[in-house]
DNA sequence: TTCTATTGATGCCCTGGAGGTATGACCGAT
DNA sequence: ATCGGTCATACCTCCAGGGCATCAATAGAA
């Protein structure tokens, strides 16, 4: 199999035509490269140049080897690049299954500062729940998941990149509307807009959980699975809801989000991978999303805890 | 630079997933094989493969040069076979300068040979005066001429592949259509169709003189380059002709071809190629040329010299 | 013509690196 | 705890590629 100096050495002489500067150029000695190119005319049983005493000639055969080992030696040049960059994760492919509500949140921006750092990885999103991002990161479908504190299969890490407190949100007209936060007593009697148990598993409870620590089981009116429905039939005056802050972000009127005065525990984004398929895009993936969650959390800290307002 | 060693042990261990069963595959030893991956992994800086204990895994890194490394090696393969039948003479391209009047003898037989025997030497052929393929084979604009003798620039060399007689060509319904011979002399008073002397020298001088020898000078009623149209107007009855026997083979109606009983030297079709441009191509198609100048011969010999008729 | 300079080829030697063998380290299975 | 399987490490060998000196052939100068 001809091997790749061979390759270069028919290149140079066939670029010089003269064995001598050829060789220089090579950084070897004259005889070494008659030596070789010799060999590959041997190698082959093809006449490669024509040396006259006074000058070299490509033969045919010479001409389609120097043109075609000039096409190998680029693509070898940029495999070896490619694959340089492939090992510091600046080329891939990454796919990301996501939740729907952190469309509002942090994706967009991760997603944004991440191509602008790696602009050759191919990245792939995937909308889907919690249950089915705990499934596809076990059959390697994705990547890494932008999803939620759950229980998932063993080889399987998780990373909480923000921690995002729940609001009430309750229509504009409601006699609440106009306070910056109240007590969840208040909303006893409230008809409720709730998350389904079967697919909002994490919501579902922590929401049951905190009105039930605060005296009072929610009355359903309705179930939304998705935050921006949930958010939608607030604003359409059907009922209230306990939603995480970044619902603020979706950009719906007609609503009104209040602090929840016994500042219940929030609510966390986490990524999670499988850690034997840690490559290194998804290490940079992650360290970027981690920023931009710490980001997200300080530029929303004024509405948080009710402490360091401006 | 990676190595093509490189490329086929990373494809060996890729594919296998196994070092022990990639270097029995490349006929190598296990550690070998290990220390040059490492060496691989060292160079880019990359890792390709991730070695558990009970596994060996591929990286992205590692699948991206797998799959590339498949496709270089598969071109050098490629390039080194081209290369082989480039120095046969089985791949390339060949430019042929011919006269216009070697259509209707050995071009189109010599021409389908040869592609049959080297389908994927591509032929570009160009009609040209025996003038313009003398300066093109000395600018290298052809590599070989169909073309008759005539001087020639040093370096060029000729093979004569066919020999043809000249035979008179007068209208059918002349008196000596039905005749299979003639003396020239009976000619002296016809009007002649002739070859100019610009263009056509060879056929011009021989023909004057032949008449010459014969004891008169032929009377010129009108002048054409090219011998199917110097049959056509023969076939016009605007007059006789001498011309190449492989005249025949046109296909003209109306036209009768008689042998000259003084048997006048034949015309050669030669070959012309520079020296210097000898390509293992040129090699091929002066054979099939050649052989099949001599079966050519062979079979419309029955028509020559008066000697072997049927 | 003879001499010289140029250029590719040849002979001989040396060395780096690829490969081999033996063995170690690690881990899962029994 | 032991064994078997697997990749890594240590150390040695050997050869192909490279360097140096020189030859051979020829074009161009004298």
């Amino acid at each position: 199999m001809l091997e790749i100096r061979q390759l270069r050495y028919v290149q140079a002489v066939g670029e010089e035509l003269h064995f001598g500067r050829a060789a220089a150029r090579l950084h070897i000695a004259q005889p070494a490269l008659s030596r070789q190119i010799q060999r590959i005319e041997q190698q082959t049983g093809a006449a490669l140049f024509v040396r006259t005493q006074r000058k070299v000639e490509l033969t045919a055969a010479g001409a389609l080897m120097l043109e075609r080992s000039r096409s190998i030696l680029r693509e070898l040049e940029q495999l070896e690049q490619d694959v340089r960059r492939a090992g510091k994760g600046e080329l891939g492919r990454l796919t990301i299954g996501f939740i729907h509500s952190s469309t509002y949140g942090l994706l967009p921006r991760t997603l944004q500062r991440f191509r602008d750092l790696y602009p050759d990885v191919e990245l792939e999103l995937r909308e889907m729940s919690i249950a089915d991002q705990a499934t596809a990161l076990a059959r390697d479908h994705i990547d890494v998941g932008l999803t939620r504190p759950a229980r998932y299969a063993p080889g399987i890490e998780t990373l909480s990149i923000m921690e995002e407190d729940f609001v009430v949100a309750v229509p504009a007209y409601h006699p609440l509307a106009s306070s910056a936060s109240t007590p969840l007593a208040r909303l006893s009697n409230e008809p409720f807009i709730l998350f389904p148990r079967a697919s909002s598993p994490l919501f579902n409870a922590s929401i049951l959980r905190m009105c039930e620590t605060a005296g009072f089981t929610p009355q359903a009116i309705q179930t939304a699975t998705q935050v921006h429905t949930v958010v939608g039939l607030v604003s359409a005056g059907m009922g209230v809801a306990i939603v995480p802050v970044t619902a603020k972000n979706m950009q719906v009127s007609g609503v009104a989000f209040l602090r929840i005065q016994e500042n219940p525990p929030p609510v966390s984004v986490v990524l999670a991978w499988r850690t034997s398929r840690e490559t290194p895009s998804l290490r940079a993936f992650r360290a970027i999303a981690f920023k931009v969650g710490e980001e997200f959390m300080a530029t929303q800290a004024r509405t948080r805890r009710g402490g360091d307002v401006c």
